[in-house]
DNA sequence: CGTCAGGTAAAAA
DNA sequence: TTTTTACCTGAC
């Protein structure tokens, strides 16, 4: 199936946004499992020409009621697709500082994820650490976890429910004492394994918290500054992870997410290198993009990237 | 070997 | 209230 929308695919695939690992690339195909009505279906995209996707799909079996009109949807929804470039390519020509950030960044969208719940650990798991240690983590997390399923491509794993999350052992120690005696060096079927470090503890109570106070689903139908405020008091989500879980995970494009890089970014831009707190940051970005923050916020991580500002911004020691 | 990675929570000022 | 400090861990 051909969809015709503007956009770069392996920079939205690769941007390192945190709502979830890059799907797996199987002969020039993005590749992952998601959930239509239900239904497990393995969806692979490939890009040849910069204004169309190609969508090939596998089932499991033909017990089932899609038709390609869903899966359009269902790509639509998980690229951003109907988010106007053009106009926001416009807005950001408005700006002499944004406007070179349009040639590094050109058909890069939003990359969400099917499931929020995903998002959140993936951004909680993001915190101080690396790109390739949190997402490596994530599909760990994924293979143990999560439920399998067997396509004609290969073995593809949903992410796990928060319920299954909590009820994991947070490290080999706990493990051990689980099943009463394990050795610790055989420990392997824990949080802390995964390689999430002390982030494991976050994670655990994360999922307690969201397997049985509040639902995922729940921040969906929030405003923005009462999902804010709600994320926060969970364990392991500050500021900054808070606003990448709304952007990423939900869609809310009004997020901007302030780390030390970003905060590096608008200080050298738009306040002459004086040191701005990343609260201020937070509360710029958000007033000056609004609608847009979210995009300008990605776009402005990528540019700087790509473009040798962010070795330019980097601490000497 | 130290340092660092798209911060957060807890202690200290 | 604001500012330091410790923190898993693999890669460099």
């Amino acid at each position: 199936m051909k969809l015709d929308y503007k956009i770069n695919l392996q920079l939205t695939q690769e941007s390192g946004q945190t709502s979830q690992p890059s799907w797996k690339l199987i002969e020039n195909e993005y590749c992952n499992v998601c959930l239509i009505n239900e239904t497990p279906i393995l969806l692979k995209v490939s890009q040849n020409s910069f204004n169309h996707l190609e969508v090939n799909y596998e089932l499991l079996n033909e017990n089932h009621d899609i038709n390609e009109k869903l899966i359009h949807n269902e790509i639509a929804k998980i690229y951003d697709l109907n988010f106007d470039l053009i106009k926001f390519y416009k807005f950001l020509s408005k700006d002499k500082k944004l406007e070179s950030t349009i040639k590094f960044c050109n058909g890069l969208r939003l990359f969400l994820t099917q499931n929020p719940f995903e998002s959140i650990i993936s951004s909680i798991t993001s915190a101080n650490n690396s790109i390739v240690r949190w997402t490596k983590s994530i599909d760990t997390i994924s293979s143990k976890w999560g439920k399998s399923y067997n396509f004609h491509s290969g073995t593809f794993y949903t992410f796990p429910n928060p319920k299954i999350l909590s009820n994991t052992y947070e490290d080999e120690i706990a493990e051990s004492e689980g099943y009463n005696k394990k050795t610790i060096e055989n420990c392997i079927n824990n949080l802390k394994a995964c390689g999430i470090g002390y982030r494991a503890s976050y994670v655990k109570k994360a999922s307690k918290i969201f397997s049985s106070k509040i639902n995922p689903l729940d921040i969906k139908s929030m405003n923005f500054d009462e999902a804010f405020e709600t994320l926060i008091k969970i364990p392991g989500i500050g500021p900054k992870v808070a606003d990448c879980i709304l952007l990423y995970g939900y869609g809310f494009t009004e997020a901007f997410p302030s780390d030390v890089w970003i905060k590096r970014i608008i200080s050298y831009l738009y306040f002459d290198e004086e040191d701005v707190k990343v609260e201020k940051v937070r509360t710029f970005g958000m007033e000056k993009f609004k609608e847009y923050a979210g995009y300008a916020q990605l776009y402005l991580f990528h540019f700087a990237r790509k473009s040798g500002l962010m070795n330019k911004l980097k601490p000497k020691n």
